[in-house]
DNA sequence: TCGTTTATATACCGATCGGTAGGTATAGGC
DNA sequence: GCCTATACCTACCGATCGGTATATAAACGA
């Protein structure tokens, strides 16, 4: 972490930055002063705001597949474990302050205007993996409806998000947490 | 709505533009180009952009309660048929490519750098509003656990909106009507 | 040793941001 | 007739936006 490469300091501050704020209320002119550099070299290593922003997005992206893998697999073997677990650290997180919900979803709310635009592409893959994994999960331990039921606990996992974010309440992820299983047994 | 005051006329269109493109997208400069006035004309009737911000969301804020409550009276006396109803139509409205989500949520993600920014508080107080709009709904059949349910519920709708915004498919609220039926039984 | 590539900086661009100082036309009350 | 409030305008403010033309200093290969 302390001899980090100019690039890998630019997308760190990157990541931290419009993840705090939102993408469109960070200016280049803020990453690069926190980065010590100058615009030019920012733009020597991406050639363009847009392009800094996917970097952006790609790292988080990979982040959060990798900690939701972590979390269903120390979970153990029942379903409603592995994906109650999910439910459990969006709990845990909450009262965070630093915690602001999905980046990928806060993404393409911000690009609203831009159906076309990259981000908004990534933010689709991005839930689509995650209800893969849960489609994976419901359907190794033998459950009717895979597909169904992965998309219902999907729908879910990022209702409990958005309201977690919205209230600032963990309880929310946890009424969330409790309707998993339900929905596993129907 | 031919005859409109200058007040209202501007009002409209920040509801069109900031909805179409967030907030942070629209600029001052891009309302009054479109309601045919001049700056200080606006600045006559709303002292500031965060007070026509508010406006704004209030608006939406009355227009989705409203619209919420003409759905769950139309559509009988069974709980789940009512919130069933709210499903469907999220469903309905996804394909339509001027429908982008919840706009307390997404204004609450733009403004995410800022807890105590009253686009906050108002996307908190929307959310809590429904909220008890379907425990009321829950309560009124008789089921028991109505708060916990009514909690899962919303939770459960706004993960249905998210994801019928960010993939642009009306199936993920379906899914998410068929899980409100198995909510409610549990 | 010389030319090229890599990695940085100074200084600037036009556009747009939210907001305002100051002026004006008009209508109604006294 | 005069005063005040309402409802608008022209013209401008400093700040910030994303981005670039140009210079330079060091490292490296031939």
């Amino acid at each position: 972490m302390a001899a980090q490469s100019t690039r890998g300091r630019i997308l760190a501050i990157a990541k931290d930055l419009f993840y705090r704020e939102g993408i469109r209320n960070v200016g280049i002119d803020a990453i690069v002063k926190r980065a010590g550099i100058t615009k030019p070299t920012l733009y020597y290593y991406f050639p363009s705001k847009d392009a800094l922003v996917v970097a952006y997005l790609e790292l988080r992206e990979a982040a959060i597949l990798a900690s939701l893998k972590k979390t269903m697999d120390a979970a153990g073997d029942d379903v409603a474990d592995k994906i109650g677990a999910v439910f459990a650290s969006v709990a845990r997180e909450t009262p965070n302050p630093r915690w602001k919900g999905c980046p990928l979803v806060r993404s393409a709310a911000e690009f609203a205007g831009d159906p076309q635009h990259m981000v908004r592409r990534l933010a689709s893959t991005h839930k689509k993996r995650v209800e893969e994994s849960f489609e994976t999960a419901v359907r190794e331990a033998g459950l009717p409806d895979a597909p169904l039921k992965a998309r219902q606990l999907t729908v879910l996992l990022d209702g409990a998000i958005t309201h977690a974010f919205v209230h600032g309440d963990p309880d929310y992820a946890l009424a969330a947490g409790a309707a998993v299983r339900a929905l596993l047994k129907a």
